[in-house]
RNA sequence: GGCUUCGUAGCUUAACUGGAUAGAGCACUUGACUACGGAUCAGGAGGUUGCAGGUUCGAAUCCUGCCGAAGUCACCA
């Protein structure tokens, strides 16, 4: 074993080109060496990897069967890793020594050379959280920024250079809600007086408005005004009822009192009158306070924080430019628009006719403010898909005022959480709050640790740690491991289970592997030179750690860290299933134990570090 | 209605992008600790991959048409 410079890939290389080479010599075909894939082998046959020859065969005009024996008898011959192969129809599936395992096994040792060869990438600004001030984060906001962390982590680990940043939706109407019923509905409570966290108590508040204008609403209905108006608008097929339900929002612009009081203070905030702006800054202070709060319960943390009361400004500067370029047009009211209908889109509002912005147009600011700090080669936006459109056209309007930044634009958009009984709506109560489900599933994972009673004897804190640790990868793993694209159904109770496929199911392999770690000498790498026998479960393992580059890189590229959350569990199941069948300590040789000993110490360094990926860390007992 | 996405075991999901007998977990059920941690392992049962066609050596995956669900089409964010 004196190859210590030995690259395995570079065995993965010359077994694809003793294929291409011959195809190229015998038959004069020109294949590209991705053409040529091995695939792991089906459990239920012979061998360790499969190449699947019908293309190929296809190519030669030859019958699958005699062309995958003819592939498989000169590789025998080219590579002295072929040990062994056999044909099943079109699939020539081969088996490599002992010798080769084991030389993959000790280049597994250190994690990163998985990573050495690969380039180094742009500058990635990743932006993977976005709340509104006026409501705490909820289970929604949690499946966003989880996945935002761990593609944070394995951008970086393909070579990204990363700024992590957030952008606070902190101006418009919500908030305005929020600041009139405290102004009118509270004696001045604060988080300090109250007790209460700053974004709850945002919210809290939120929830009052909402109360105040739905009875405002309710008297309205009663009084002639409604009355006439009902006659004049109701639609056809509409009952009174029907009507008012639907009419709510308009009531809220037109109608109602204090909607008007509340437009009144956007106006005033607007233009900056003092005590509006000073009302705003303290209320905002305190749900920022609440958000800090919960990030560092999950364990993130920010470059750069952007609001959007700094970004609207640029926006609309970027829009009038964009209109002098005429990349944008004025219709007869003032109002801006771009027209996107040659690209299969719409016409897009940019700015209103009264001057003021939308949406749209602060996120066209903020683009560019970005690329004014960090000069990104490319950015992520990780938000829910219920904005695939709004990115869809923010990216060709940014391409169109030729920002440089503007073809390596991402919308990592993953579906919404639903709870088993449906969609989670704010304004019915029906939200899981981030705080409370992060407190919940701390104490399930506390009650269960305690009944077991291994932590026993560890310091208060340090169970604590523990406890922490086993919950969090519960809950993460859980959000992590579908894919991001997919729409998810959250059941609660799901959440917190810590067996199965599960977060605590990793965990558990690599504290067991510490465990024995813990009670068994030290062997030297060269012991093991006398173990040939190298079986199933060991094979495996190794197989496993030797894809583990191409899984990140494959998560990174596809942006779904479901990818390496699965690998994780399938390497988990597969460790404890090598634990059952064999002995590590006081195994059958002195070779075998020194093998076993290498082989579960470097899979507990790829739990480690791909959990790691994923925001998760390892309790050191469970 | 237009556009987008999605229908896989009772539930939650996977399938290396067109490959072998669709793989797991939960729940249900039968077993396994006087040997390294039972948050584990082995077994059983559970599938017409929404339906119907088509493309080919080969389809959950690609094409067409239905059926069903979600999102979006704001001078909201």
């Amino acid at each position: 074993m004196q190859v210590k410079s030995f690259k395995p890939m570079m065995i993965f290389n010359k077994l694809v080109s003793v294929v291409t080479d011959y195809l190229n010599a015998q038959y004069g075909l020109e294949i590209r060496e991705s053409a040529v894939q091995f695939q792991p082998t089906r459990k239920e046959f012979e061998g360790d990897y499969t190449l699947v020859v019908f293309p190929l065969a296809a190519k030669v005009s030859k019958s699958p069967v005699s062309f995958a024996e003819e592939l498989g008898e000169h590789m025998m011959v080219q590579s002295d890793y072929v040990e062994a192969y056999n044909v099943v129809k079109g699939f020539l599936n081969f088996s490599l020594s002992a010798r080769f395992w084991k030389e993959i096994l000790e280049w597994t040792g250190d994690v990163g050379v998985h990573f050495k060869q690969l380039d180094k990438k742009g500058r990635l600004v990743l932006e993977y959280s976005s709340p509104n001030t006026n409501k705490p984060l909820h289970l929604g906001h949690i499946r966003n920024i989880l996945l935002g962390w761990a593609m944070y982590k394995i951008k970086q680990r393909c070579g990204y250079e990363l700024i992590r940043t957030q952008i606070v939706n902190d101006r418009g109407v919500a908030i305005c809600k929020s600041m009139w019923a405290w102004k009118n509905c509270s004696s001045g409570e604060t988080p300090e007086s109250s007790g209460i966290k700053g974004d709850h108590l945002i919210g809290k508040y939120y929830v009052i408005f909402d109360k105040k204008l739905k009875e405002e609403y309710l008297d309205w209905q009663k009084s002639r005004e409604a009355e006439a108006c009902l006659k004049e608008r109701v639609g056809k097929d509409e009952n009174a009822e029907a009507f008012f339900k639907r009419f709510k929002n308009d009531y809220f612009n037109e109608f109602s009192k204090i909607g008007k009081e509340v437009r009144d203070m956007l106006r005033k905030w607007e233009e900056g009158n003092t005590e509006v702006t000073a009302l705003w800054e303290k209320m905002n202070s305190w749900v920022y306070d609440g958000f800090d709060e919960t990030y560092e319960k999950l364990e993130v943390t920010f470059d750069k924080t952007y609001y959007e009361s700094d970004t609207y400004k640029l926006g609309k500067k970027l829009v009038e430019e964009g209109l002098e370029k005429e990349t944008f047009f004025q219709k007869e009211d003032g109002s801006i628009w771009v027209d996107l209908s040659d690209s299969g889109m719409d016409e897009k509002l940019l700015l209103r006719s009264d001057g003021t912005s939308v949406y749209m147009t602060q996120d066209i600011g903020t683009a560019r403010v970005r690329y004014d700090d960090f000069q990104m080669d490319e950015m992520i936006y990780v938000v829910g898909n219920e904005q695939d459109y709004h990115f869809k056209v923010l990216f060709e309007i940014l391409k169109r005022l030729g920002e440089s930044y503007a073809e390596g634009l991402y919308h990592l958009s993953y579906g919404m959480v639903d709870l088993p009984d449906g969609r989670m709506k704010s304004r019915e109560g029906n939200v899981v709050d981030a705080d409370d489900l992060i407190e919940e599933v701390i104490n399930t994972a506390a009650k269960n640790v305690e009944e077991r009673g291994d932590m026993a004897h560890l310091s208060e804190e340090n169970q604590k740690e523990n406890i922490r640790r086993i919950a969090m990868g519960a809950l993460k793993f859980h959000l992590l491991k579908v894919n991001p694209k997919k729409r998810m159904v959250f059941n609660p109770e799901e959440s917190v289970d810590m067996q199965g496929h599960t977060g605590p199911y990793v965990q558990n392999a690599f504290v067991r592997i510490q465990s024995i770690l813990g009670k068994t000498e030290e062997y030297p790498f060269e012991l093991m030179e006398d173990y040939w026998k190298i079986n199933e479960e060991e094979r495996s393992l190794i197989q496993l750690m030797l894809s583990y580059g191409e899984v990140i890189v494959r998560a990174g590229e596809e942006q779904d860290p479901s990818h390496l959350a699965n690998y994780l569990y399938h390497l988990a199941r597969t460790f404890h299933r090598f634990y059952h069948e064999h002995r590590i300590i006081n195994a059958e040789s002195e070779a075998a134990a020194a093998f076993r000993y290498h082989l579960i110490k470097h899979v507990s360094a790829y739990f480690e570090d791909g959990m790691e990926l994923l925001g998760i860390s390892m309790p050191s007992r469970m």
